[in-house]
DNA sequence: GGATGTCTTGTAATTAAATTACAGATTGCG
DNA sequence: CGCAATCTGTAATTTAATTACAAGACATCC
């Protein structure tokens, strides 16, 4: 609950004096935040250890924390929370949420992510020989975006949605290759078997999946991102945007290793699509 | 302008140790505000002037009126701010970094986009009589999500990243067929020249591109995310995690445009995956 | 290449602010 | 009316923030 309704909710708890200072913080709550204990007692002509009082009555630390919270109230935001999808939502309400929630997925995946775990991705994969990504169903798609990413660099690289495939180039793999499984459950059998085939020809293997999942017990490296997910709605969603922008930060650590000489060379890849555009001019 | 995008902006007037007192801010504003200036000072490692020094910078009184400003930043639904990756930085930056930067897109995303085009689109999309998805590049891993969701849903749905076969697919299609193109710039020639051929068949064609681009004018419908893009990178990265979002919504529009009786349905469909996976019991 | 001036940064002193401890006042209740 | 409990204010203490100043880094110009 925000400081503000939380004064007007107690007001009626409140001693005389500490009505005064309510009163005036509610009159002025713009002055107050910018004001001393001592201006804002003297404002409800009361002392300022009855300021201060009235602070820890509300739950605050004190007068400057109280002042911090008061800031937050009157900005009053309702950072990203994660809100479900509803039958009877419109296409407001629903767009508001899907992006909401993404974000919120993101904010956790953040702050959940091993460093460590990616710093060490980003270690193998710039030493790596070939790299493969191999996802099915929802996770093939980012897979997909891996290899788009990845090809830039000039690296032998592959990636295959199908199980066939996926296990001939298991099997085909050898030391120095890095072979890339992306599943959110990590429960996908054929994918574990792939994991565990490469593994098996000394491979490699990271896992863009769940800790304790089956197939993060057949990787060499798990990247796990936590993410929660909208199960109502029965489709991946947020915990796929989470693991492309693991992509992304892998990708992004791949070029920062390969140093400054590498990222001329990716404008170059950049340059090179020009044409087959439309050049911006002829628009304008 | 709000603080966090004040430091953001003005890092490049920063002088060595008061880049150091922003990077800590960026890195934890919460624990920021929360923080005493020595305790800060410690944190970044200068003196207690150096932060003081910093806040007046900012156009700020000094430092308790920087934490108000700091706390109201970030009560003001925009802690996220673009930051761009630099060649110095270490996992924990860049990762940072790119989940701040897509999470900011995804917040002007969602401020800039255009909700009736969005419903108008999940009109069309649920009386298509076949969907296809078409991107090329980067763009095709989209398309690849895009159809796995609309798969779900039991509509003919089909998806191609290949010139030819989106070409053939475009001449076949005819009145009631939804043909949606993406692509970030727009300016692709190639797939310019798909929906073009897929409007002269009498197809509905919805565009996810830039507005004013030469895909955007051969399309029945646009739907446009004005996403910042670090071009520094050479890849694109946040513009297509707003495209996949953007993909959800369109597919959370269909079921719920569908009914509950139909979302049923999709339960269906996810229950069915569970024989090519590890039951959950199996590893607790 | 060295000297000079400017800009940056830190140490120590100062000032301002907030908090605590305590004592006086007020109110309610027997 | 008197006692007890609660409330409120004064003064002392502590804590935090700011200022003043000096040392160091850096660039520039001779």
């Amino acid at each position: 609950m925000n400081v503000l309704e939380k004064i007007v909710n107690s007001v009626n708890s409140f001693s005389k004096s500490e009505r005064k200072v309510a009163d005036v913080i509610l009159a002025n709550p713009q002055t107050t935040i910018h004001s001393s204990i001592a201006a804002l007692a003297k404002m409800a002509d009361v002392s300022e250890p009855t300021v201060n009082r009235f602070c820890r009555r509300l739950d605050t630390k004190g007068f400057p924390d109280f002042k911090l919270h008061l800031a937050q109230s009157l900005a009053n935001g309702t950072p990203y929370v994660n809100r479900h999808v509803e039958e009877e939502d419109g296409p407001e309400a629903y767009t508001a949420k899907i992006f909401e929630s993404t974000m919120a997925a993101l904010d956790t995946a953040r702050q959940r992510v091993d460093i460590n775990a990616i710093n060490r991705a980003v270690d193998v994969l710039t030493q790596a020989k070939k790299i493969s990504f191999f996802g099915l169903g929802a996770s093939a798609s980012v897979a997909h975006d891996a290899q788009n990413k990845f090809f830039r660099f000039n690296v032998p690289v592959v990636c295959f949605d199908d199980i066939v495939m996926q296990r001939m180039s298991a099997i085909n793999s050898a030391e120095g290759d890095v072979v890339v499984c992306i599943s959110h459950t990590g429960r996908t059998k054929n994918l574990c078997d792939i994991a565990a085939i490469a593994r098996e020809n000394d491979a490699t293997v990271i896992g863009i999946t769940a800790y304790d999942s089956p197939l993060a017990k057949e990787c060499t490296l798990v990247l796990s991102l936590d993410v929660p997910e909208d199960t109502d709605m029965y489709m991946p969603m947020a915990s796929r945007v989470a693991q492309l922008v693991l992509i992304d930060i892998l990708a992004t650590g791949f070029t920062l290793r390969r140093g400054s000489k590498f990222r001329e060379n990716l404008k170059k890849v950049k340059d090179s699509l020009r044409g087959s555009r439309f050049e911006k001019k002829d628009i304008n």
